[in-house]
Formats: C-alpha cells, structure tokens, sequence
DNA sequence: CAAAATTAGTTAGGTGCCATACTATATTCA
DNA sequence: TGAATATAGTATGGCACCTAACTAATTTTG
C-alpha cells in the first residue's frame, strides 16, 4: 500500500450552492448564487476535463496537443505548416515547435525546409504517424462517446446549445474591462458562430 | 506591430460537425456522430475554461490553485493542515506544498509547526491573505456571474443537471476500460450525486 | 541595390500541475 | 525497548503551455 493513488474522486471539488451562498454572504454581494454555482462548477469540470484529456491521450502515447496537430496534419493531406497549424489550434508558434519537436522525435511526423520560402519548414505526417490515428480511432471514439452516454439524444442538442453560449461567456473571465450585466432571454441577435 | 498578442480568438479550435462525421468515417466507425461533437466541444471548452481561469486570477496576483486554497482555509476559520488542503481540493500533497509555498513568500499564507505531532504543519490565512479575498470578491463575482449572462435562469438549471451528468461522463476518458454503452434515456436510477 | 522592416521558426525562461522518491517524525509490535 | 512501518511534508524532475527575445530568410523601400 506504498502507493498513494491519487484516483480522482468524483466528490472532491464539487463546490456546492451553500458554499457559493456563504461567500457572497461574507462579502455582501449582489450576485445570483445559483450564477456563481453554475459557473464555479463549470471551472472545476474545465480542469477535470484538462486533466482527464491528458490520461486519456497518455494512453496512446500523446498529448492533447500532439494528438490534434496529428489530425489537423490528417485533414491537410498530410502537409502544413508549423504555423498554419499554431493559428489553427490556438497555440503559440513556440508551443507548436515543442509540439513538433517531441512528434518528431516519436517519428509520427518529419520536417522538412522549404524549397520555395526557406524561412519555412513543412510538417509532414509520417506512416508511422497515421497508423497511430488509425490504431487508436476506435478507442478514442467509443471513449469520447461514452463521455456523453448519460444524455439523451435531445439533451445532447439543448446541451450543445448551452454550452456554445457559456463557451462564448468564458470571455468575460479574460476581457479587460467587466461588460454590463446582459440579463440574457433577450438581446441576442448577433452572436457569430465559427468561421468557415 | 511587433506583437503578436495571441487574443484567444473565439473562432479556433471549436470542432464542427462536419470534422467530426469526417473523421468517423475515415476509419468506418460505428458511433453517433453528434455525441463526438458534443464531446469534442466539451474537451475544447475545458482547455479555453482552465487557460481563462488562469488569466482570470493572475489580476489578483493568484492562480486557480493558489485562489482554491486560501478560500478552502477561509472556510476552516482561516488554519487548517496541508493534508487536509490536498485533500479537499484534490490535488497531490506535493503540488500542496508548491502552492503553499508561494502563497506565503506573498505573504497570504503562513506556516508554523504543530505542537502536537512533530510532522505536521499548520498553515494560517493571513490578515493580508484575507485582504487579498476580500478584495478580489466583487470583480471576481461579477465576472463569474457574467460567465453565464448568456444563459436565463430556468437555462442555468437545466446546464446545472446536463453538466453534472457529463462530468460524472468523463471518468470514461480515465477509466482502465471502456464501459459498455449505456444509452440514457433509462437504466438511469442510481446515480448518486455529490456526497453531502 | 543596400538598409530597414517583416516573417518563420526556435531558444530561453517561467508557471501550473503531476508522480516519484526522499527526510523526519510518530506509531506499532515483537 | 528497539526495529519495522506508517505518515506528513518536501525536493526533484517531468510535461504542457506561455511570453519574450533571438536567428535566419525574405520583402519592402529610399
């Protein structure tokens, strides 16, 4: 029993509504405590799914990172650039190098220096590197859909819906300035959604 | 222009439908296309949620973590063990100590040596520790409640059960072995929620 | 055309978190 | 009582990701 084992405990973490009640008591605040438990939940679940992500591609012998360069590199025919691929991920291109640097070293991609532009070094998925995909596909997916099984077809949707608003909430956490309180119901009219 | 400033850019890295049938079929898959999305999403949303969480506290000088403890040792009369702060926020006794270690070189933490058992360490909040908490709550609120503006309240309660069930979900990413599917909907008694 | 500015990629250094292995202090029990 | 064992906390080293600064190559422009 040297072993601690730090398994995730399901019940650790979960902040509950009295807790959420007691803070803004303590302070006086003038927020919704059901708000402040929606979205404390939310951060914990976000660093859940961080962490599990990271186990999850472990697995497999990758990152989360490392795991969507492969098929962002799979839905470019198998070629792109370091920097197309940090702009398409969201990652800085010093991260994309770390990136490359340890798929490389794994062989699942190679680079090359480009004959037309040699500031740039093009990324190739190797063999190697998709046979990985393919081995790991099944599981992947059947694990990604298990995720989702305690939902119903149409909570899946409505869950979607909601998700793709909060998602776009998560920006108030990171803008400089707070935004007035939109008391949401009304005043969505134009809410861009994805790009191409 | 010499910055790059990578502004999280809203529009990256959200999977849409079409990747995700695309990348079922690749590999002649036979899973529900809607639930990867969801899934995906959800796996997208929690890197945006730790990574906005992180900018979010660095205004105060803090991190998720670092935040996470002095609220845990607010709501134990401001003392409590190192053991008992891993614990309950579930992360090891070693990430424990670094977190605590930077909490009291800022002074919000302190740390003393118990009388009773030569190994274990109190550690106290601070009065500036306390400050700090104190400070930080209106934004802090305010921004947590602007998080789920975007949602009404009747929304937020539906988010609030849909979330749960999803975050008992990802355990399917971490489990040793995959679980046969349970297709929701029914078979759904038991499911002990929280613990208190 | 040479100097200045831009661009692609990398290196260097930092934070957050983790697992493993270690130290020091109890506790157990033979 | 003294050796084996358990426990609390920590040091070490790792990975993912970041920003800032740097190198090399290309484009701009005067």
């Amino acid at each position: 029993m040297a072993n601690d084992n730090k398994v995730w405990n399901q019940n650790d973490a979960v902040p509950s509504l009295v807790q959420s009640k007691r803070q803004i008591e303590r302070y006086g605040l003038d927020v919704d405590a059901q708000a402040i438990l929606v979205a404390t939940r939310l951060l914990a679940a976000g660093t859940r799914l961080g962490h599990a992500s990271e186990v999850h591609f472990a697995r497999f012998g990758l990152s989360t990172g490392r795991y969507r360069v492969l098929v962002e590199l799979e839905d470019n025919e198998g070629e792109a650039l370091p920097s197309q691929l940090a702009e398409n991920l969201g990652v800085t291109r010093a991260t994309m190098t770390g990136l490359l640097d340890t798929l490389e070293r794994d062989g699942l991609v190679s680079r090359r220096t480009s004959a037309q532009d040699g500031r740039q070094r093009s990324v190739v998925l190797t063999e190697e590197g998709a046979k990985r995909l393919q081995a790991m596909a099944p599981e992947h997916f059947a694990r990604l859909e298990a995720m989702v099984g305690l939902l119903s077809i149409e909570e899946r949707g409505v869950f979607l819906d909601l998700l793709g608003r909060v998602t776009q909430g998560i920006s108030a956490l990171t803008d400089e300035t707070i935004e007035p309180d939109k008391p949401a119901g009304e005043s969505r009219k134009k809410q861009h959604r994805s790009k191409g």
